[in-house]
DNA sequence: GGATCCTTCTTCTTCTTC
């Protein structure tokens, strides 16, 4: 089965685009090619357009739709109470203002040193208190499809362990994140490098941290001079804080880096959900923070595993933080309006009562 | 002292042919 679905221009040359099933068979196809001598696909050159064959893998098209699944899962595990309508977010909207990512200032320039140990700006909520986190932002802003895949792997889930199996699950995951990101910032303050480190010293971190560890040990090698690690950011002027992971150099670049673990592999970008617009939100808060003196045109996406399998490295150039920063800008809208929707009607409510 | 905050995670999967 062969889906042509469109007809794209790649490095100069048309290329048929076709879907997720077809591409399957093209890696396939490419793998046998010696065997197939007549296969449709002898002539292409695999190798060359291995980023297109990625790409449209990884926003695969399912046959299956949020509609159908819901159908399905209902005769499994029942009614959904309170399901959400499944539907795509809208066409990709435009931000009203088009704030900008970066700001540069007359004595920017004047660069802070690179030396010295790293910042860590703690949060103080002081004066502060209705300031939204990067956080709550995403999370309220989650389209209708994302809402629907994670109350049904949820749903899945707690068929499976039950109410408090799944409680516990959750937790454990959580506490594996805090422990990685607590060793992670430990061993960048102390300033040693994954090299010099004594192998032994690895056994210091709790038990389950330790193959994370050793996911990212290869990551490690390439991150110097750190700025700084678990800090404060706040746009003042966009009006929303949160807690950069670290700001350090990555092969020569400065970056605003995220880790993460993961039970799955993430091996392309778009498996990783809003990390991309979740950094891009850090460094541009940091970036109008005036207790940081540089920019950060760079973000870096660090997936960990638990088997110590090398981590998954997802580096995002200035190019593509800007577009994720659109991204950004357009949920800090949509969750504006929520909020002032939510005021007004509680005004109203308020009003009626009187 | 209790409550809340910022994080920590979780989603996208199915098909035919060799």
């Amino acid at each position: 089965m062969f889906i042509l679905k469109r007809v794209v221009c790649v490095g100069g040359t048309i290329v048929p685009q076709c879907t997720a099933l077809s591409v399957s068979n093209f890696s396939a196809y490419s793998c046998v090619r010696s065997r197939k001598r007549n296969s449709p696909y002898s002539s292409v050159d695999s190798g060359r357009y291995s980023s297109l064959v990625k790409s449209v893998m990884s926003s695969r098209v399912s046959s299956q739709t949020p509609e159908t699944l819901q159908t399905e899962d209902e005769h499994v595990y029942g009614p959904v109470v309170k399901g959400p309508t499944p539907s795509s977010r809208p066409e990709m909207r435009v931000p009203k203002t088009l704030h900008p990512f970066l700001h540069f200032q007359e004595t920017l320039q004047a660069e802070e040193p690179e030396s010295g140990p790293p910042v860590r700006i703690v949060l103080n909520r002081a004066g502060r208190s209705s300031v939204p986190s990067v956080t709550r932002i995403l999370q309220q802003t989650l389209s209708p499809e994302q809402i629907f895949y994670l109350e049904r792997w949820k749903r899945r889930m707690i068929a499976e362990l039950g109410e408090e199996g799944f409680k516990e699950y959750s937790q454990k995951l959580f506490r594996q994140g805090r422990l990685f990101h607590s060793a992670v910032e430990d061993i960048l303050v102390s300033g040693a490098t994954w090299k010099n480190r004594n192998p032994l010293e690895t056994s210091e971190y709790p038990p389950e941290v330790q193959g994370y560890m050793e996911s990212i040990s290869h990551v490690l090698e390439d991150v110097g001079a750190v700025r700084a690690t678990e800090s404060t950011v706040h746009h003042h002027t966009l009006n929303y804080l949160g807690i950069v992971d670290c700001v350090a150099r990555y092969r020569g670049v400065l970056c605003a880096i995220d880790w993460k673990t993961s039970e799955k592999p993430k091996p392309f970008l778009s498996n990783t959900y809003d990390n991309p617009v979740q950094v891009a939100a850090y460094a541009g808060a940091l970036n109008n923070d005036g207790n940081y003196k540089y920019q950060v045109e760079n973000g870096l996406i660090v997936v960990a595993y638990k088997d110590g399998s090398p981590a998954h490295v997802h580096q995002l150039s200035s190019e593509l933080m800007l577009k994720y920063w659109t991204t950004w800008l357009i949920r800090l809208e949509e969750f504006t309006e929520q909020r002032s929707s939510h005021a007004s009607s509680a005004f109203e409510q308020k009003r009626g009562a009187v």
